[in-house]
Formats: C-alpha cells, structure tokens, sequence
RNA sequence: GGGGCGGUAGCUCAAUUGGUUAGAGUACCGGACUGUCGAUCCGGUGGUUGCGGGUUCGAGUCCCGUCCGCCUCGCCA
C-alpha cells in the first residue's frame, strides 16, 4: 500500500473552478477554468469565435480572439461542434458587447487562453436543446443521456432530489426510521401480476419481487420500530399507461398506535411542506369525502375538484318518461337496492353556458355516443334547455312533458342554455360512463385540467372493504387483504355472516387515498392487528386456512406476538413529481423509464440469456420463435 | 388480449384525389465575416418513404401482413 496522499499526485491538466451558472461580474480579473458541453458555437472568422459552454448549473459564454490568444486556439475553437466536452481556462470580464439579459451568466464572459477537448463528440442524433422540437420518444429514450442533458429534464432530476430530499427531512423529523426491505421476495399472488426471479441454490423455487413493501413494514411496526419510512421500489407486471410504469417508486409508511385521522394529519404536514418548498404553495386544509359521495356525484373514486359539473341520479324521474332507453335501462333489477352495480339507474350532468357549456357543439356531443362505448355504455342522450326554458334537440320530446320537464328543472337546477347529457345503464356502468364524460367534458370545453394552477387536494374515506368480482363472483378486497375494518366497523365485520352479501358489502373500511386534481397520488390504511380479524378477511377471500397459513403464516404469527394497532400509507413519487413538474407522462420524471412493452430503449432490456445461465436456474423457455412463411 | 394514432434526409416536418427527378427548415461539410448570443450570408453533401408482400401503366399515398413508438379499454389487491 502507498502512502502517497491525493494532493502529492502528479498534477492533472486541468481543474474546474467554477460551474458554467456561477460567473457573474464579481468574478471580473480573475481566473476561471469551467468545463462542460459545447452549447452553441458562433464563429465570426477570422479571429473571433464565441462558445456557449453547458453544464447542469447554466451556460458561460467563451470567447476567443486573436488579440489575446495564439491563432492555434482560435483554430482549435473554430473546429469545436455541439456536445463536445472541453474545458476552458481563461480570464472573466465583462461582455463587450454588452449583456445578453437571458442568461444568469449574461453580464460576463472568459477570454480563454487554454482549451482541452476532452470528449470530441460525434455528431448527435438530436440536440439537447429545449427551443428545438422535440425528437420522438423513440429516439430520446435510446438517446437518454442526451435528453437528460436538456436543461428541462435536468430541471425534473432535480424536483425529484427535492421530493425525496423533502421527505427524508420531513419524516426524520417526525420519528420515522428510513429501513430497507427486501426486494428478493415470497410471492403473494394475490392483486398485479408479479415478476418472479427463480433461485439457482433451490431448483424450481422462486422469488417475487415486490408489488409494495406491505407485509415488511407491517412486520417493522411488530417489531417495535414504531414509525418506519422508505424511497422503495415497487413492481407491478401490469400494462402501462401514461401515469403507471411496471417499475415505480413509492414514499412508504408506517406507523403504530395511531388511528387515521393521525396518518392523515402526517400526510397532510407532508403534502403542505413539499408543496411550499417545491413551489411556494399554501395547501389549506384538506378536504375529506366519501367514497360513495365520490361515486355519486363525480362517478369515479378520485374526483377532480378544479370543477364543478357534478352528476345525479334521476331515475325516479326518468320512469316516467316514455323514452324507451330510460325505460329498458331501469328495468333491470328495479327492486334491488342502491349501488346494486347491475340495478338500472339514470343519471345526468348538467354543464351551463357559462362554464364554457356554449362550447359544446353538436359534433362533440355527437361524438360522445360513440366515446362512451369503450366503457360499455350505449350512448349519451342530450338535451339543450332554450331561452324560453323549453327542452331542444335530441330527446328533448320525451322530457319536455309536464310531471318530468319540471321535477328535471328543479332536480338539476336548469337554466336556459345549459346542456344535459344523461346515461341510463347498470348502475356501474353509468357511473363509469359519465364519470368518465364529465372530464372529458371538462377537458372539450376549457374547465381543466391546467397543470400547475390549481391544486385541489381530497382525501376519499370509508371505502367498502370488498367488492365482488365481475367475471368470478368472487369478494376482492379494494384495498388490500390487510386493510382494518373501519373502528367502529370491527364487531359488524367478525358477526357478519359468510353468505350475508349485503352484511359484508356494507363493511366500510379504514382505508384512506390521497386525491389531486383528479389523480391519486396516495393510498394508505389501517391495518388489521388482530389475527381473528385477519383471517376472517382471508376466508372471505376464499383463501383455506391452509393457503392463508401457506403464504401469510409470518404474519398471522407475527399478529399473535404482540402487535400494535398501526397503519400507514404509501405516497407515488413519480405522480408526485409529475404534479409538481406540470407533465403528464411519466416517463419525463424517471431517469431510465420503459416503453409500453417493458421494453428499455438504451439498454435494449429485456434480452435474451444463455442456455447456461437458464440451467444454472432450473428453468427451460416454452417460447417457440415464429417462423416465417 | 381489444381499439385508435403515428413511422418520409441525422432531427422536425411537407409532398393536392394514386401521376414529372420526394421538398423545406435545421444539423452536417466547404467558403465569407472582429461582438455575436437560436449569429448572419453564399454554396454543397445527404432518401431502401420502418420492414415484407400485393393491386396498378404508375404507390410515400390504396390493400394485406409484420416490427417499433404513443394513447386507450381490459388489467393495475
């Protein structure tokens, strides 16, 4: 071992002094050495060229002339091109000519007097440059080292250091131990699909890796770290979308002896500190509804409150209209009860002139019918209330009658040029439907969404604890299978008979999501601490006390040591950033995201192994490739 | 798994209803220019129209298949 320490190291060629946002007239007479990529270049000939030199801090101006310099540096600045990485050495002084104001850096200039080519780049595919239009996303994310360089994207790094650095602080502060789970872990195939990982030392076992840390942090608060907090990576082997990524990261928590209403108020400190840090936002007191509330007047459980335009049902008035739509529609199931999700009902939501209604054209309208297919609807009816308050166009005929024109005027609180769309269809249909309408709506016509405006948070509460499966008439828990009864719930829930659907239909949770401007951006809940409990919820999922035994004896046995009441909730920190950065991809705040195959452009992951390495696991592929015809 | 949109020069786009040698801006190359700052001016190189078939006198354009990307339904406890 030498004992030669860094600083008697042969000198190196060059050294940075200064970052290329940091000179400003302060620093005029003295010596800088900046390194950085090569933004643009402006050759004057004949002895006068200007570089703007980048780096993640800003651009510096670099100026050569043959008054201060020998012809070969001019020469060698003339041959510099876009992404070459240099440094430059030379004198700061104030522009000559004159202040560019755009730039922080704009008031001075390096006469350079040394130049080093580090990198000499090829020419790139795209410029990472945020005035140019933006290449497609194919070719930034095989190129992402180059997009990553625009000033905006390093702009979306830095929010998310913020985030992450935010929280740390935040939750520290507040008696959070940041601890590490495993991300080699037991398949639970319950909820998203998994990605599993076979295990070379146990031929044809595998691991999983983990939907979300639940079960680990559960086991945390057993084990008496009372409040844990992790930046933790979670997979979920499901399709994408433009706001969901197989691969995403969630802020996790945890907490013991606490009831909801403490996880929310933690999270809401949270929210409110992230937001005046981020963007020197107030976030008041946030709100709190129900989820059937939610469903009822929004259609959807994470309603976006920067608009009105709320729906309501009206199929007691509806029935006695001889519209064969309404009609055939609440037929269905008439005397089941409400939110029956197959019982016929009819609803509407009324946009005024005012709200930007005059907008809504025949053509959009038109257009509905065919949009609310794909959510399994029929159509949108219509109606436009005159001038005269008549009914006009589309079924107007068949609502424009005494016993109905009237109860709809009052029920909807019309006024002349509103428009009213309706949907009449099973109950989850309809509400689907017109949930869904009532944003697009909101989108045709100018109400929202407008990113960075507005922030209107919502916690959405008393979720039911189960729903019953579509295609397999199966109860699935909305949450999840450790979500607590809601406190008062609890006695309901263990007497509640097996077969009583509407008894455990009716069991309301202490589950609790996180609402902004129409996205959910937490979720989170009490959990369940008792070991009775928790296998009721099992069986009613249809798991034998075996199969709970199998896969979830650690915490059935863990609840049986000593548990402590806890709960806690888990923030997205990709939705996050994407909220505070005002983009709607999100791919834009992850560093290396995946295509919609999975596919990660740069890397060309996932790829193929080899037959060895496939042995060495214990597995044999069953893909055939296609042959050609 | 289903539906939709897109793929033309390195990049961003254009190309009339299927009709001449597929154009423009930018980048790149060469030249001019001493105060620019998205420099400017002059000239030039650059194309398997994603790929494979088909229809046609003739295909960037129409048809079929396929690959890739995006949006979306299902899915995402």
């Amino acid at each position: 071992m030498s004992t030669t320490t860094a600083a008697q190291l042969p000198p190196s060629p060059y050294r940075r002094t200064h970052t290329c946002g940091q000179l400003r007239p302060d620093h005029v007479g003295q010596r800088a050495t900046v390194c950085g990529w090569v933004n643009s270049y402006r050759d004057h000939g004949t002895g006068l060229v200007f570089i703007d030199i980048r780096d993640r801090f800003g651009l510096t101006q670099l100026v050569f002339e043959r008054e201060s310099a020998p012809q070969e540096l001019v020469d060698a600045a003339d041959k510099l091109r876009g992404e070459d990485v240099i440094a430059a050495t030379g004198e700061v002084r104030i522009r000559v000519g004159g202040p560019n104001p755009k730039l922080a850096t704009g008031e001075v200039e390096v006469v350079v007097s040394t130049l080093s080519v580090l990198n000499k780049a090829d020419n790139p595919p795209f410029a990472p440059d945020d005035l140019a239009a933006l290449p497609n996303e194919e070719l930034r994310l095989r190129h992402r080292y180059l997009d990553l360089r625009r000033p905006k994207m390093q702009k979306i790094l830095a929010s998310r250091h913020r985030v992450t650095k935010v929280a740390r602080d935040y939750f520290d502060e507040n008696g959070f131990l940041e601890i590490e789970t495993p991300v080699l872990y037991k398949s639970t195939p319950e909820g998203a699909r998994e990605f599993i990982v076979p295990s070379r030392v146990n031929p044809g076992l595998w691991y999983a890796l983990p939907q979300s840390p639940q079960l680990f942090k559960q086991i945390l608060m057993v084990s008496g770290c009372d409040r844990y907090m992790q930046i933790c990576r979670c997979f979920r082997d499901e399709d994408p979308r433009a706001d969901r990524q197989a691969e995403f990261s969630q802020i996790d928590l945890e907490m013991s002896f606490v009831q909801r209403e403490d996880i929310m108020a933690m999270m809401e400190g949270f929210a409110r500190r992230l937001w005046k840090a981020a963007l020197g936002v107030d976030v008041p007191p946030i709100r709190v509804m129900s989820y059937r509330e939610a469903m009822e007047k929004y259609g959807i459980d994470r309603p976006d409150l920067r608009y009105e335009l709320t729906i309501t049902d009206i199929s007691d008035i509806a029935v006695r209209t001889d519209f064969k739509v309404f009609r055939d529609a609440l037929a269905q199931h008439a005397g089941a009860p409400p939110y029956y999700s197959k019982k016929g009902v009819v609803k509407a939501i009324r946009v005024p002139p005012g709200a930007g209604g005059a907008k809504l054209t025949r053509k959009l309208t038109d257009g509905y019918t065919e949009w609310v297919k794909t959510f399994g609807a029929g159509g949108v009816p219509v109606i436009k209330v005159n001038d005269a308050g008549g009914f006009e166009t589309g079924i107007a005929k068949f609502l424009d009658v005494p016993g109905v024109k009237d109860d709809l005027v009052r029920r909807l609180g019309l006024q002349p040029g509103d428009t009213v769309l309706f949907a009449a269809d099973s109950y989850s249909v309809a509400t689907k439907a017109l949930g869904e309408l009532r944003q697009k709506v909101a989108r045709d016509i100018g109400l929202g969404p407008e990113w960075g405006k507005a922030w209107e948070f919502l916690w959405v509460v008393d979720f039911p604890m189960f729903e019953k499966n579509k295609d397999t008439g199966k109860w699935v828990a909305m949450h999840h299978p450790f979500t607590a009864p809601r406190f008062d719930q609890q006695q309901a829930f263990v007497d509640a008979g097996v077969d009583d659907e509407v008894a455990i239909e009716s069991v309301v949770s202490a589950g609790y999501d996180l609402v902004l401007n129409g996205s959910e951006i937490a979720g989170g809940s009490i959990r369940i601490h008792n070991p009775a409990v928790q296998s009721k919820v099992f069986s009613l999922l249809g798991l034998t006390p075996e199969q709970a035994k199998e896969k979830f004896s650690f915490l059935l046995e863990a609840l049986r040591f000593g548990a402590p009441p806890h709960g806690g909730i888990a923030f997205g920190l990709d939705r996050l950033v994407m909220h505070l950065c005002g983009t709607e991809n999100i791919r834009d705040v992850i560093a290396f995201p995946k295509t919609q195959t999975g596919a990660d452009l740069m890397t060309q992951a996932p790829s193929p192994v080899t037959d060895a390495q496939m042995r060495d696991l214990h597995v044999q592929s069953t893909w055939v490739p296609p042959t050609r015809a």
